[in-house]
DNA sequence: TCCTTCTTTATAATAATTCTAAAGTAAATA
DNA sequence: TATTTACTTTAGAATTATTATAAAGAAGGA
């Protein structure tokens, strides 16, 4: 039954996104957005865990077209790395990252772990979109 | 004679970076350190700038080449934005930035512009290496 | 000057991502 | 349910940013 409702809620949520349910874009959902703790990949990460994982086939084209899709109905946030490939990440709320170089590895802050004292204003005319901040790590 | 001393100052922060003053890296260097204020840059911008104020030519492979010794030498940083570019810096120093995506442009934050109350402790085993805080600017 | 080492350059290679267009599937319609 | 339409997947090509290669050129020292 529990396999059902989730089923269910994978369904809805691709459906109130405007994504048709298809086959690929389940099996991803669900190996996205079926777990308890913040997840981060990248395209190349997650193709290679889904071959592990399932048995369906998907062309990398189609990873990236489901990813950004779901990027883009809000449920993946773009996490920015140093480096060259892009990170996504299941957590959508508003929070910041430590990032450890030696693994690659993206780990959450809470957004009120991090309390800013003092900013400077936005230059004439902008206004503060977000703050993002970043800690990265040594051993 | 203010037009000399600064091609020493040039001269001398190759020799002492252990880079060899070619034509190249002094236009280059001249074009990114004879300036007062932070200058932001990709190598694809920096190129187009170069073009239109010199009058020598620039492989686009000199451009990275140069551009990535003097951020060995701890002369550029290198600033991590949103995008598929790498965007560098003239301002080595510890500091932040805002970004305007409108724009595409980076501004400058002093370090001391902002203060950080709150920060939680780095996973075990690991130190917190630096921090760097990102205000996405909106119009 | 001669020699050695470093640098520039054009070009090829690579890596990540996006595009294309044909074949397949889901949803809507009859 | 059968037909039609719209959307999606796919393999492969194309694109973009960057790095590698190797030959020709320039710099610094003896
Ligand atoms: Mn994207
Ligand atoms: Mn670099
Ligand atoms: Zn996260
Ligand atoms: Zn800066």
């Amino acid at each position: 039954m529990s396999k059902n409702v989730k089923k269910i809620d994978i369904f809805n949520k691709l459906r109130s996104s405007g994504l048709r349910p298809t086959k690929q874009r389940v099996e991803i959902a669900k190996y996205l957005f079926e777990r308890e703790k913040t997840f981060h990949f990248t395209v190349e990460s997650l193709d290679k865990l889904l071959e592990k994982k399932t048995t369906s086939k998907f062309a990398l084209a189609t990873i990236y077209n489901t990813v950004h899709a779901f990027k883009d109905a809000g449920h993946l946030s773009e996490v920015e790395v140093r480096g060259k490939k892009t990170y996504f990440d299941t957590n959508v709320s508003d929070h910041h990252h430590f990032y450890d170089s030696e693994n690659s590895e993206l780990i959450d802050i809470d957004a009120n772990e991090i309390l800013i004292q003092k900013i400077p204003k936005a230059p004439n005319g902008k206004k503060i979109k977000n703050v993002e901040v970043f800690i990265n790590l040594k051993n």
